[in-house]
DNA sequence: TGTGGTCATGAGAGCGCTCTCACAACGGGC
DNA sequence: GCCCGTTGTGAGAGCGCTCTCATGACCACA
């Protein structure tokens, strides 16, 4: 079953079939202009015939460069996204680097003497560079890291300051869609919060107060769930029905406790979206799969992969560069959940 | 900002400082026993001093082996897990790596182009191993890298034979889930399968049928939606509903589907789980933010990634050695969905 | 024709490690 | 006392590559 396995060729073996030196043959695989076109070809030619493909070992031993970007995902991370979040960013990080060449290694920690592990695994020069994917609380992490001269960027806005990081338009995002709630003729426009410890949740919050304190609805109307979760939705839903019966819309900060939010309103008797309009946050599966289907904002995940890819490539070139932070768009994703009202349309 | 970086400690400073040759350093490194402890002492002593981590690159060079196996996860994966499966089983994965001091490099090809740049990159001899997760259809690719001599593992069934894997209970599950719904007093069990191209949706169709081939029930009650998402559930119960009006339990293939059979389930007015009971497959988050909440059939993904990579690793020790298929249980989650019905129970 | 410069090419060192082989020291069997 | 095996250790080769430096060819200009 097993097929003898003839050791891959190597650049010795290029050159002598191209008839060059093996110098000549190493600047023709890592792209050196100065070769003589006849060469050039011929060592070409060597390539294919032979299969060659550089052993990244050798290279990385004299380079000093190990062409490979670590990607860490502490512990809790898959807790957060109920929507594949994480996959998509991984898709986006891998197509940047497909280009350059590089390698992905994934790290997952789990525990401190994984972390610790970690810490000295990257500080080996094992990797050129780190992808932080959005950290729980105040990780120490990053600043670590930084401080032992290896590139990082993270995911997400991180506590500290002096970081690169990308982070999605939570605040824009949120603001637009209580936007879209007031343009479509809602009057009561509530929130349910996110946790406030979380800078997602934080910022949520505040593009909701931005938008509410550019319209004509005066006065805020917020339930702040205690997690991100279905439960969290549906108690500070029922939570606001009790305060202000009299609301006609509802920005929730995630899909999943938009779900519960909805499940609330079913139980009140109200109607979605003809007496109450709901828009959630995040844009997963599950928002299309409602009914009536969740209007929601989208975060651009791939996009994160490939920004925070880019910065850090950028950040590898050039050593000791100033830290930088990236905001990516958000998009509405308007459905069925935010139609507007049959009975206020067309009103003033 | 940017620390001086001084060269990370080499096994010649080690050495050095340890005051013995290069060679016994490096057996100390690597577990030799037959170092005296004097010398071992030493050397560790040195270790700790200098913080001397190995230079993977310039082992790899010399041993041939690269001490890390790759994940790779084709193109549309991630559409089939609206849940988190797949983190945890990288996190499964991880978790064995990391005891072996062996990394993960994630590829995640996107097209044709990408995969042959990747079955160039795995011949190369660049990963030890590889590991695949769930591929669409009749992927060629395991087939190929065997044939090239290298060890690999699929997660989930695959078309081919001769190839180790690693499956869910797909079948054993969904027979629970139904004599579940059996043993609680329903009559009429139906089922809406997923589509019959994919292993997944087939074995579970293939538990059903079992199940109800053992119980009293004789007829089997079978709706196939043409694939494993929300409309397709809905739509599959709606006509199960026309065809079998007095049916009293169904079991879907899929939680997403699940919920798409809810929503038909209630548009026809029936109660969950008092008229109809429902039991779902996956126990995504999504499982217990349903209301009522979801019963559904838990796949260990974990314990996937685990034995997945315990497996690989298996085989890069013993090369050519005979494929072997593990299939590990799942575990069917009771909860309000498919509570037993007061009316009927306790009755015969 | 001599001189300086550019350009293509090759020779060779050396990255940090493992592993084979040689060797010294020692102990026991005859 | 001789030979054998065992055990701990070191010397040194060499894994496949990059990169510096030297070399020789060629051209332009005086």
């Amino acid at each position: 079953m097993t097929k003898a396995m003839p050791h891959p060729a190597t650049l010795e073996q290029v050159a002598a079939v191209a008839r060059v030196s093996r110098a000549t043959a190493s600047r023709v695989v890592n792209g050196d202009q100065r070769v003589g076109s006849d060469a050039r070809t011929a060592v070409e030619e060597a390539i294919k015939v032979l299969g060659y493909v550089p052993n990244r070992a050798a290279r990385s031993l004299v380079t000093r460069r190990s062409d490979s970007i670590a990607v860490v995902i502490p512990e809790p991370t898959d807790q957060l996204f109920g929507d594949p979040f994480f996959p998509r960013l991984l898709r986006g990080v891998t197509e940047v680097l497909e280009a350059r060449e590089t390698q992905l290694v994934l790290l997952m920690p789990q525990g401190s003497r994984d972390e610790d592990r970690l810490s000295r695994y990257l500080s080996a020069g094992h990797a050129d560079g780190v992808l932080l994917a959005s950290l729980h609380g105040d990780d120490p992490l990053p600043q670590d890291l930084q401080l032992r001269g290896i590139p990082v960027v993270v995911g997400g806005r991180p506590r500290g300051s002096g970081i690169t990081y990308v982070d999605v338009d939570n605040r824009g995002g949120a603001e637009a869609a209580v936007r879209h709630l007031v343009d479509a003729g809602r009057r009561r426009v509530a929130t349910i919060a996110g946790p406030q410890d979380m800078p997602a949740g934080a910022d949520r919050l505040g593009g909701y107060r931005d938008a509410i304190s550019r319209s004509a609805q005066g006065r805020e109307l917020i339930a702040e769930a205690d997690s991100f979760s279905f439960e969290g939705g549906r108690a500070a839903m029922a939570e606001l029905l009790r305060d202000v019966p009299g609301l006609d819309a509802v920005f929730v900060a995630s899909d999943l406790m938009a779900l519960g939010a909805v499940t609330a309103l079913r139980t009140a008797g109200r109607r979605i979206p003809d007496d109450v309009a709901v828009v959630g946050f995040d844009d997963s599966p599950l928002a299309e799969s409602m009914e009536p289907s969740l209007s929601s904002v989208r975060q651009p995940a791939e996009e994160m992969g490939r920004e925070m890819t880019r910065l850090l490539m950028e950040a590898i070139r050039r050593p000791g560069s100033a830290p930088r932070r990236v905001i990516l768009d958000t998009q509405l994703v308007a459905r069925a959940s935010s139609a507007a009202d049959p009975n206020v349309e067309g009103s003033p």
